[in-house]
DNA sequence: TTGCAGGGGTCAA
DNA sequence: TTGACCCCTGCA
């Protein structure tokens, strides 16, 4: 990927930077797609976004200039540019070849490809995406995010943002100053986490009966992190295998956990949406999780996470999309 | 206002 | 394989 990276201060004296050379960036795809839950649209525009990671905070916009995609970063010089949010937004892959590949594989997957346009999968913090998906369990995205809000406003560290950030803001979404934001949360540590019991997080995010989960996982992730050298090199299984350990991951929370932190991409969540997909367009008839899953790992390999992703996020957005593209798949 | 079903699973029997 | 689990939301 060759991309160009332009440094810059606005107006309000908010370092930024322009990102070109990257055609497959479309910010409400990403943020949307189901894989995170800490980056919110800022009304009343259209396709920017503000986002907490790793304890930073940024607002990014997609848009075309002189007829170029541009990606703007803003609260970020180059330098933490390159040296933490390129890797974040997985800049250095080419989602394009990766879409060529899919979309050769499958009818299907051409469509959803073609509809999820500009889906990248998100490098996330480790630990943030094994307790955020354990919160997830038989759950609602806007509850979910509730949930990961107010253990972040209890646990994690505050962030102030400067004051050019919340000007910036406050001049692109058209608001009053006033009425913008400047605190957010870090999400919490594991030994952050780990002080509070199961009835402390119950009291603080009302996660029902994830709450002895978060617990417990949290205090052995503190003692026993995740060993991500070991989890990238061992075989899928036993990847998931290691998540497993920890107390409220089953299946479909470690490969979401795998995938979604940037350690595997040949995992394959199967949730509800997805073997709704799968089932309607693959099988034609009802299927056990453990049976979507077996198709998938032999018929998507190495790149099932992203026809995950894709297939994902084309039937929970628009099903119409897969329409015209009965008995095609191949 | 109330009651009920269902939600992007996991655990334990 | 099945039921319980906590809590919220939408709907009748």
């Amino acid at each position: 990927m060759n991309i160009t990276v332009k440094e810059y201060f606005t107006d309000e004296g908010l370092p930024c930077v322009d990102i070109t050379g990257c055609d497959e960036f479309v910010p409400a795809h990403i943020f949307e797609c189901g894989q995170c839950f800490r980056w919110n649209r800022v009304p009343d525009t259209e396709n920017t976004y503000v986002g907490i990671a790793s304890g930073r905070v940024l607002a990014v916009s997609a848009c075309v200039k002189n007829g170029e995609n541009v990606i703007t970063l803003a609260n970020t010089d180059e330098a933490l540019f390159r040296g933490f949010w390129k890797d974040y937004f997985d800049l250095e892959r080419d989602y394009a070849e990766i879409q060529k590949e899919l979309s050769r594989k499958d009818g299907y997957l051409g469509a959803a490809v073609g509809y999820g346009r500009g889906i990248r999968i998100l490098k996330q913090e480790p630990f943030e995406t094994l307790i955020s998906f354990i919160i997830s369990a038989n759950n609602n995205i806007p509850r979910i995010k509730g949930c990961i809000e107010k253990l972040c406003a209890a646990y994690g560290k505050r962030i102030c943002a400067e004051d050019a950030f919340v000007s910036y803001i406050a001049r692109i979404s058209g608001a009053d100053k006033s009425s913008v934001c400047g605190e957010y949360h870090a999400f919490p540590s594991p030994e952050e986490l780990s002080a509070a019991t199961k009835h402390d997080i119950s009291a603080c995010c009302r996660a029902g009966y994830r709450c002895e989960y978060i617990e417990k996982t949290s205090r052995a992730y503190k003692d026993s992190p995740m060993d991500t050298c070991k989890i990238k090199t061992a075989s899928a299984d036993d990847a998931r295998k290691m998540l497993r350990a920890y107390t409220g991951v089953g299946p479909k929370v470690a490969d979401c956990v795998l995938l979604f932190s940037g350690l595997r991409t040949d995992v394959f969540p199967v949730d509800v949406w997805v073997r709704r997909v799968l089932e309607k367009l693959y099988f034609k008839r009802k299927v056990t999780a453990a049976e979507a899953g077996a198709f998938v790992s032999g018929h998507f390999g190495e790149l099932a996470g992203y026809a995950q992703q894709y297939l994902f996020y084309g039937m929970r957005e628009d099903p119409s999309v897969f329409d015209s593209m009965s008995g095609q798949s191949n």
